[in-house]
DNA sequence: GTAACGCTGTGATTTCCTTCACGAATCTCA
DNA sequence: TGAGATTCGTGAAGGAAATCACAGCGTTAC
């Protein structure tokens, strides 16, 4: 399994490229282009090509790629055979709409504890997901074997509430609170930061002829 | 003015390097160096030196930058001077959820009208925002002088909100909808795939060793 | 004074990612 | 069967962004 280093964005375009090979199943042929996968997913028919020599499935010349069997392809690359569990910390406004959308959706990548460190929100149960006081973090990460976790805390409590995380096993952080993490090497963290993607359409809306194609990265 | 094009990178860098010199206004010294501001930003010494150059603003040696005289010129440079209102459409989990979060918090930058599909969500107030139905879009966008807006509705729905939003004048998108939109090239867009950045944690998560600072673009 | 230090601004370099371009492969149709 | 059309896989080229590295300068110490 001698794979060289897969890039970040390599991962989140594959991750775009099977949502719009899911999204074809029902609609489309068995079979899809680069070029097709390209136009619906804002990249470029090399770039899928490029993108999809990682995870070694090989369309055919003049014929393409099966939809179902590269979903499938993909999925087995990114996905964890045995699913992930997530953990989500800070169950505010946030938060709370994150548990509705992901409620359901994804099985092997569920989220699977919530935790909270106001006494009102603890020891509920929140669209589906139980919600347990912070101190619980260690115990609950380990039996449920977390190694995922989104912060939606404020700003304040994110360093502290990553550190209980890392100690507690968490190996990759989705950061949406406006701070950088301090975490080691071997933890990976992205953060998804609305204010300062909010003020970068500002200013290239105000700034003309900027015609990036720039999926989020 | 013949600045030569700044990166996208650059710009939202720009924004993290604002924030951490307000946070740091309250707390710290006058002065900051590039290297204080990289370690609260996530970026490198010699990356925030070379992004400072675009806004125009000197430092000085072995002093560093003027913490509130730094601020005040990245907003010069980067904030509309009369500031630019922002629409939101699709006000529903999400969409309450960053009503709550923005209002009152940047004058400058303030959402003032929230549309939706939904008879039983429009003309009522949200979190200080009104919403109107999205029939309104063009009349109510030419009256706010709205040129950015926020997307937040179901995948199925965002292509024809985008389009109507264009038409309506919006020259910039933040978009939470998981599809590619298809834009003209004078209008920037700007795509937060929260399924996506999951999806990357997870994967990195289980693939060791992927030291990276990747402050999300 | 003036010497030593430490940080800024920026040309040069390196690294990383995207795009190009073309041989090989597969299909169609006569 | 073979010519033509079309797409894939990928080495090579190109471009963009990060990093290096150092000259120049303000500051401090004495
Ligand atoms: N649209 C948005 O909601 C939005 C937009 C931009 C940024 N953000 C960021 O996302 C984060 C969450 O935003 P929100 O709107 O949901 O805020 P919120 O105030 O609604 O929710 C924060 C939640 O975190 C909990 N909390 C506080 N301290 C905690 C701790 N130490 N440990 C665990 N939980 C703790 C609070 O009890 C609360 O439930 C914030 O950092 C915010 O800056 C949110
Ligand atoms: N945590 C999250 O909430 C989350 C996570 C990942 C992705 N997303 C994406 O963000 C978007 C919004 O998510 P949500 O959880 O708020 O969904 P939601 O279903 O709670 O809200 C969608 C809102 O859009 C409105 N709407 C539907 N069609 C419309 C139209 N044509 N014009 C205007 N408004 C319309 C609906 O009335 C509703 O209020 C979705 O595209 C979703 O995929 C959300």
């Amino acid at each position: 399994m001698l794979r060289k280093r897969i890039s970040v964005r390599t991962i989140g375009r594959l991750s775009a490229y099977r949502r719009v090979l899911f999204r074809s199943l029902t609609t489309g042929p068995a079979n899809v282009y680069s070029y097709q996968i390209a136009a619906l997913s804002g990249a470029t028919p090399a770039q899928v090509r490029r993108d999809l020599m990682s995870v070694g499935y090989s369309g055919s010349p003049n014929r393409g790629y099966q939809v179902a069997e590269l979903a499938a392809s993909i999925g087995e690359f990114l996905d964890d055979p045995d699913g992930q569990n997530v953990a989500l910390v800070g169950v505010g406004n946030l938060g709370r709409a994150i548990l509705a959308y992901f409620a359901g959706r994804r099985p092997r990548l569920a989220i699977v504890a919530a935790f909270d460190a106001a006494p009102e929100k603890v020891n509920r149960t929140i669209h589906g997901c139980r919600c347990y006081p912070i101190a619980q973090i260690p115990t609950i990460a380990a039996r449920e074997n977390i190694r995922v976790a989104v912060i939606a805390t404020p700003a304040e409590a994110a360093q502290s509430v990553a550190d209980t995380l890392i100690a507690a096993g968490v190996r990759g952080i989705l950061n949406f609170a406006p701070v950088s993490l301090k975490v080691p090497p071997w933890v990976y963290t992205e953060d998804l930061d609305m204010t300062m993607a909010l003020e970068k359409v500002a200013y290239f809306a105000r700034h003309e002829k900027q015609q990036e194609r720039d999926t989020q990265s």
